[in-house]
DNA sequence: CCCGGGCACACTGTCGACACTTCATCCGAG
DNA sequence: CTCGGATGAAGTGTCGACAGTGTGCCCGGG
């Protein structure tokens, strides 16, 4: 492969405010937005001389910021090397979705009985303007779509919440590489949308957690598909299998994991 | 409540061999250690400069390992204050048995087809080796109980084992401190062990991942009753009943899960 | 023309220093 | 005696500097 070129005031970088305390903290999230998002593309090097310039800020807090990247899994770093934006690789792809299938379902699950009116209400609001806001660019979609899933969680605690969310950032990740126009696929989404808050308001928590599981991998199959067609996804299989049990609502849950 | 003494000279630090590059990272596992441990108490203050000096390294690569503690969640820091070792709150408690079931359960799942001859055999014998380390303290026992655990998750793939593995870090703190001397649980663990290499041996999956929920809603379920006799825990419930489903295997599951 | 050794640059890991903040103590006014 | 402000010590956030290491380039030999 050719050794992809170095950043070069690639990151939107602007200065921190000189007396800003805890710099590191918004290095972070600005470098992690940056990835996430697609700016930094995978492969990228990353120096911390550099960082530390475009945000004018000395290589201390950029080593911070660069440690908890390199946990996340956004970043790699060797010693004495510089660091590289991590690739997107298809397993990686498939445990994130599964993990979020169990995680997000199980959330979801202890949510549904603590759902107030106003978030009922909120929930519908946000499924309309989800399907307003597809055509309004990815962007707009995006942070409505996580809206949504965000108020799924809400009653689910903060830890729970906070392990989640970081599973749900690096799947925004990847679908916005391999996704970037699946147009067919908002159309399904909304519809499952619907039917998801629909199952909230009724109280009926095995229908909502099997909807989500099936939502999300509903996602996942297709991102595995269109990494690598020929790739069985067991994992997936395993994840939605064990929250949408077969004792679950009516319609059979065959249909998007086909079977062979 | 009163202050906590401040740490004094309280972790077992030894200075770090002096050429060693990336110190950061073994200040960093050397601290956890010790948090997980128990060595370091929760309430417990540490002061950058003061494990500094302990390590004889220079604060820098301090700050970076107190960065990846507070991600881990295992101390929290505000600007400009001492870093203080997370206290054990009882939703954190539920939060990480509930995570642990379902995330576990999963990685089971696709790790029971998978399992080798040679797994199988090692599974057996560290079943018999934690019984017989039960009385050789709890350094011992704990050690291979981690092996066992860490063994059903082998075929698992390795995000979704460090992601997993975590989370059983966390667990086995709060093990430590609450069920330092429970003979009783022991037992009960031992034959659990049991039953749990059988299932994988003879392949069946939905019977393997439902003791192993059980497994571990035991624990979490002891945890929480020694914690708050009066705590409904409704988060363990629900993982528990997400991953054992009442089509698993014949014996009723709501023997552990008392119902009122 | 191709290739390997050597050199200079760039970068990382680490350290000590400085400014600012927080906290505890002490002292004097009331 | 009580209470509030001053004051010093301790600690944190940040920075610039130094030594060691990896990388790319250049040049000479074959």
């Amino acid at each position: 492969m050719r050794p992809l070129p170095t950043e070069d005031q690639l990151t939107s970088a602007r200065p921190i405010a000189p007396g800003s305390r805890d710099s590191s903290e918004k290095i972070h999230q600005h470098l992690r937005a940056s990835i996430l998002s697609g700016e930094l593309p995978a492969g990228i090097e990353l120096s911390q001389a550099r960082v530390a310039k475009d945000f004018q800020v000395s290589r201390g807090p950029v080593r911070e910021a660069f440690r908890l990247l390199q946990r996340e899994e956004l970043i790699e770093a060797q010693v004495n090397h510089r660091a590289r934006v991590t690739g997107l690789s298809l397993p990686d792809v498939e445990h994130v979705y599964a993990l979020r299938i169990v995680n997000e379902a199980l959330a979801l699950a202890v949510s549904v009985p603590r759902f107030s009116g106003a978030d009922l209400d909120a929930m519908d609001e946000l499924v309309t303007a989800i399907g307003a806001a597809h055509r309004q660019g990815f962007g707009s979609w995006e942070r409505r779509h996580r809206e949504f899933h965000d108020l799924l969680l809400v009653h689910s605690g903060e830890r729970m919440r906070s392990s989640v969310a970081r599973w749900a950032e690096h799947s925004e990740r990847y679908r916005r590489v391999y996704l970037a126009d699946a147009e067919g696929g908002w159309a399904v989404g909304a519809l499952e949308h619907a039917e998801l808050a629909t199952a909230c308001r009724a109280g009926d928590t095995v229908r909502a957690t099997g909807l989500l599981a099936r939502h999300l991998s509903r996602a996942g199959l297709t991102l595995v598909a269109a990494m690598d067609p020929t790739h069985e996804p067991a994992l997936l299989r395993a994840a939605v299998r064990q929250v949408a049990s077969p004792v679950g609502p009516a319609e059979g849950d065959g249909r998007q994991v086909q079977r062979r």
